[in-house]
DNA sequence: GTCTATAATTTGATAGAC
DNA sequence: GTCTATCAAATTATAGAC
């Protein structure tokens, strides 16, 4: 799913990763939809546990935006893969109801969690403001993850990133 | 093509659509392969047409940037569709490959030309930088409408841009 | 929970008439 | 350039045995 979106895939290929038969796979998830879903579902849970808390005093802002940056480094580095929620955000309007729904999901999260982290930061009482910032910089992850894939090139991802960080502007607190 | 990838569409669903046989696409386009790649390359094509000339001294860099933001706003807005080589992009270790090379040109011609943009714009003499610039911004712009898409709200498009468009620090050189 | 078997449909692609 | 007809393979999905 995070090669070829959600019509790239199929209950057979699943079926010979894992080592049984498609017959089986429909067993735990009777529609594509459905397997679909739980992916995206436990695919957002997993990220967003692994972010940790957006709002921990010890979290210096740029640490906690480097530990989101590594997200997204790791799906280009070292699973040479999209994001999952960044492919099948750009496929919406072709994906089932609960799929786009577990993809919206995933972004409103993320924004979320970033909102909280610049919102944290002393540079940065306006929570409007805080949220554009969130925005922009999800968008501009997902655009360079994007970018770099399509021209085979890791240090586009870095050049992008680099870029951008340099725009945000915050506070650099000591940890206590 | 632009909803679904290069797997979300067929042969047979063109032909409905131009109201004729599949057999006569196939006459046009041997290969699936043959028909995304010409229409990846004349997607590529036309937009650069419509972008003009980035060196154009009657232009103002605002007015430039805001030509290349009108593409973008126009297939979230009036297409309400993605960008063809955003959503190719993001599968490209999916694609055959002139259709793989052919995203890879689109997002090189685009780099190239914003880097033209930016480098002409007084405030920036470093080429190195302006393609920094270039990167960041062309791949805000897929972020953004990627995740604005994904929420299906395009008020989220126009704050990322705005947000993106204030980091950008050009000169407004009036037009002549 | 996995299997065999199979249904019903769709897919990319070809042959050959007009 | 379009058509009919067709192929071989793949697709999602189900029924029922073990």
């Amino acid at each position: 799913m995070r090669e070829g979106g959600y019509h790239g895939f199929s209950f057979r290929e699943i079926a010979a990763d894992v080592g049984i038969k498609s017959a089986s796979v429909h067993h735990h998830f009777p529609a594509k939809e459905d397997l679909a879903s739980a992916v995206v579902d436990d695919y957002t849970e997993r990220l967003i546990e692994t972010l940790g808390d957006p709002c921990d005093p010890r979290q210096a802002t740029t640490a906690l935006l480097e530990r989101y940056v590594g997200l997204f480094r790791h799906a280009l580095i070292d699973d040479q893969r999209m994001c999952l929620c960044g492919l099948l955000g750009s496929e919406t309007r072709a994906l089932p109801d609960r799929v786009g729904a577990g993809t919206r999901n995933f972004f409103r999260r993320h924004i979320e969690w970033l909102t909280n982290v610049f919102h944290a930061d002393a540079s940065q009482t306006d929570r409007a403001a805080a949220e554009d910032k969130a925005m922009r910089f999800v968008a501009s992850l997902e655009g360079a993850l994007l970018v770099a894939q399509s021209l085979g090139d890791t240090d586009v991802f870095e050049r992008i990133v680099g870029s951008t960080l340099a725009t945000l502007d915050t506070d650099n607190p000591q940890p206590n």
